[in-house]
DNA sequence: ATTTTTTTGACAAGAATTTAACAGAGGCTT
DNA sequence: AAGCCTCTGTTAAATTCTTGTCAAAAAAAT
């Protein structure tokens, strides 16, 4: 149990580490200081060194970090050599999309289960899975040990959904409506929301410009 | 021409209020004190009258900030008013949930042109736009005064991608793919990187449970 | 075996960001 | 129209985040 609490913004950084070390084990690189780490990621050596150190010494003086164990440790605190089972709320493009991404699956994040409103799409089936109607939410959530909600709905349904979410267990949801969903303490939302993203680059242009 | 910089965490939120002034707007609220907008967004008033003023008084005391007023200001400020063409390299699954997703173009982001490697797709139509060939790519963006770039592809081709696009005077890049893109000073890269916000949401459930 | 070099982990200093506080502008009430 | 009340813009304080520095640990060299 961590006394300290982990700054979001720290957190935020982990996965690009873990994105450069899993490239330098791939390819064969045994052993890495923070000055080189520095150099190739365009940060800071003296903040990752702080980084790693939230999480305990992972480094050696004289020798810097070996990556296969620091790629597994970071690997480890992201919560990776865990299994996700996700349900996708949602098939149209942008979840159809999603369910695709192979590599997710990669890094034990399983779509268990689709799900949508839209007759035309219930009973296909989007890589091996037949997408199922709303009505059997509940049910399949409690079934599956789901732990992940996704919702890739219009903005109208995503409130609704998420509450049944939350009401049948699910304590996470990866939220790409554009809405701020409103949920209890112990539930955790992670939005993407990619209009903010475009309009952030939008920002950038005109200023840009100015 | 504007004096001191704004830093990229004020402008990351400009795109959230600018979505609440929206709704308040469409819902006919006038006007709004910032204790207000605190309330609805989750967010410090001080916060709030901080962020707006980087960029001028837009309110009056005793009054509060006319919404109307206020969200057009932001939708200048965050180049809302101006049209920008996009060309979308990759009509994959993501790269046609992106061009499918409409509200883009009602703030002025029109897809242009879709291309894609994938003998298949090329020549077929999403969204009344024809997919093209790569080897159009560098004459469409000039004939079609090009502005951002969207890469939907794998990680294997964005770089040189990209360098293509650079070569050509697309100075913005919204990036979907997994690397990051090194790219000269005057070049825009806004990453979206999925995975990552997965991971996060991922250290965040594993966080809760210790 | 000793010295030199490398490089971390820890801490301190420095920046940046966020929050609090408040004077005064201007609306609103009587 | 005078005075009260609201609420901004601004400055100051607090907090958080980032960077620089250095002692000491360990590897590498002699």
């Amino acid at each position: 149990m961590d006394s300290k609490e982990i700054s979001q913004a720290v957190v935020s950084r982990l996965p690009r580490y873990f994105r450069y070390l899993g490239e330098l084990k791939d390819s064969g690189v045994e052993r890495i200081s923070s000055q080189e780490l520095s150099d190739i990621m365009h940060v800071t050596a003296s903040q990752i060194r702080q980084d790693f150190n939230n999480f305990g010494g992972f480094g050696q003086q004289g020798y810097g970090y070996n990556v296969e164990y620091l790629y597994n440790e970071i690997a480890n605190i992201l919560g990776l050599h865990e299994k996700h089972h996700l349900v996708l709320i949602g098939a149209g493009n942008l979840g159809q999309a999603i369910a695709n991404y192979m590599n997710f699956e990669r890094r034990g994040f399983l779509i268990t289960g689709i799900f949508d409103v839209n007759e035309d799409i219930i009973g296909k089936k989007i890589k091996d899975i037949t997408v199922l109607p709303m009505s059997d939410l509940e049910q399949f959530v409690k079934d599956n040990a789901i732990d992940i909600g996704v919702l890739t709905i219009p903005k109208s349904a995503a409130k609704e959904v998420a509450d049944r979410l939350i009401a049948c267990g699910v304590h996470a949801i990866w939220n790409f409506a554009h809405v701020d969903l409103d949920v209890p303490d112990d539930v955790l939302v992670e939005n993407v929301h990619l209009s903010e993203s475009l309009m952030k680059l939008s920002y950038n242009i005109h200023r840009k410009s100015k």
